[in-house]
DNA sequence: ATATATTTTCCGGAATATTCGGATAGGGTG
DNA sequence: CACCCTATCCGAATATTCCGGAAAATATAT
């Protein structure tokens, strides 16, 4: 439990609460006391405090997540630069295409849709802005794999292990280090029923300056992306989408738009 | 600074600094300490601590908020039954009227926008999901204060400040009052150029057995605001959806989608 | 209604985790 | 190469956390 002896074991705790909290949805001391196997007297002053924080709320005895924490992704987001660059045009090719734009991003080595604009009839399998997904999974976190440093790329590779999400998924290292290569070579992945039986994926990185922020991609039934002239389509589409929005993110406006 | 003795000041300090870094977009130890007023080696501890809980990331020696903020705000939102209820019946607006369509809370006396879904050619005037505002300086704000329970809503008037966001911003409590009770009368509340200069907003309430659970928006130009006519259509349309959102809130499916 | 069980909140003192000055190492700049 | 600034490391002092147990509040059972 206590790894490092100088690391702050009162707030490795503290957000260890918070993420017992966002499992039990509403919770009194006692409850999260005995999950974390903690004496209930201490449970109470932690929550007491982080009430005071704002970032739990306590209502008749139950404690919970604030909403504050809306607050602080949702300005992170609007401060984002990426994101502002892409949104609109997220929003072009999904009422364009009527399907589900995603952009997603590496972060400790998995990817985290940042955004997902959905066309009017658009369907959406269960993903959402924020999920993580191990990057070997779907067509974007592989353009993510392709576009990383080797070592990195190596790591995640190496270090498993690559969970098995269908019977599509690509779990073995070297099928998908020679998948790298091709997406390379190409410059694009597609992918259908690896992450989500039916769901079809085609993705492209987003490169500014030889470096890689993050990779644009459509979903589509799996029947619809097996269509080839369907899939080239789409995939245009998001070739020039990426070429508009890595050209406003190095010229485009001011950067962080005004506060509320 | 350390108000309650018995608050537990390293947790209040770990997420002032989350506060901070939010400010900073990326600093160091040094710096950090400076703004917080804490000798850096002190900081340094907490910045280890924080980023060994994966709140906040290290990239060549600067400090910043993780991404992981936005994996626990869309996980909550995400299984939030009011967010899931009325999205669908957000966007179906949103396409319908070309209009930017809201949803906000009450959050510790403020009002927060949970949701929002933009028509294709929407103006958004910097307002993003997330972002709290006052109550008395919109329409959605102020038919939130008009269902909230007296004893609150009174407090919330009495306490003030009231803040001037436009001149046109109401912020004599008693002219307030009034409202409450027209708002209460009519069903719905419409404001133009009180929260921002151009902006216009129409608001209906969210009412599930008799509790309130937010607001529902329409933004538009304070010019289409101002024709009668079509803000007759607008809150008709609102008044609809909100129907719609409650019934489904309440006899609608599973409650919580699956994960990704 | 009354009794009983359970949970939340409060409190004081012991134990220990946090804190801070100072030392060291690392980076950048003229 | 010398200087300055910053990040990181360390050990000892002490202010904080932590826990057991009491009191209040709430829920459940009789």
């Amino acid at each position: 439990m206590s790894d490092d002896p100088r690391s702050l074991t009162t707030i490795r705790r503290a957000f260890e609460v918070l993420d017992v909290l966002q499992e039990t949805n509403g919770a009194g001391p006692t409850e999260l006391a005995r999950r974390m196997d903690l004496p209930s007297s201490t449970m109470y002053d932690y929550l007491r405090t982080l009430h005071e924080t704002g970032y739990v709320t306590r209502e008749d005895g139950e404690y919970r997540l604030s909403p504050r924490i809306y607050t602080m992704a949702g300005r992170m987001k609007h401060r984002d630069r990426l994101f502002q660059t892409a949104k609109p045009e997220m929003k072009r090719v999904a009422n364009d295409t009527d399907e589900l734009v995603g952009l997603t991003i590496e972060h400790d080595g998995k990817g985290l849709i940042l955004h997902q604009e959905e066309g009017p009839q658009a369907l959406n399998l269960g993903t959402y802005p924020g999920a993580m997904t191990p990057l070997h999974t779907h067509a974007s976190g592989k353009v993510i794999l392709a576009y990383l440093p080797d070592d990195e790329a190596e790591a995640i590779l190496r270090d498993g292990p690559l969970a098995q999400r269908t019977e599509r998924t690509v779990t073995d290292p070297d099928a998908l280090r020679a998948e790298r290569e091709r997406i390379q070579e190409r410059g694009y992945a597609v992918d259908w029923d690896e992450q989500v039986i039916g769901m079809g994926m085609i993705a492209v990185p987003i490169l500014i300056d030889e470096r890689l922020h993050g990779a644009l991609n459509i979903v589509a039934p799996t029947g619809r992306v097996q269509n080839e002239s369907y899939q080239e389509e789409l995939r245009q589409k998001i070739e020039e989408s990426v070429n508009r929005i890595s050209i406003n993110y190095q010229y485009g406006g001011s950067g962080t738009p005004r506060e509320p």
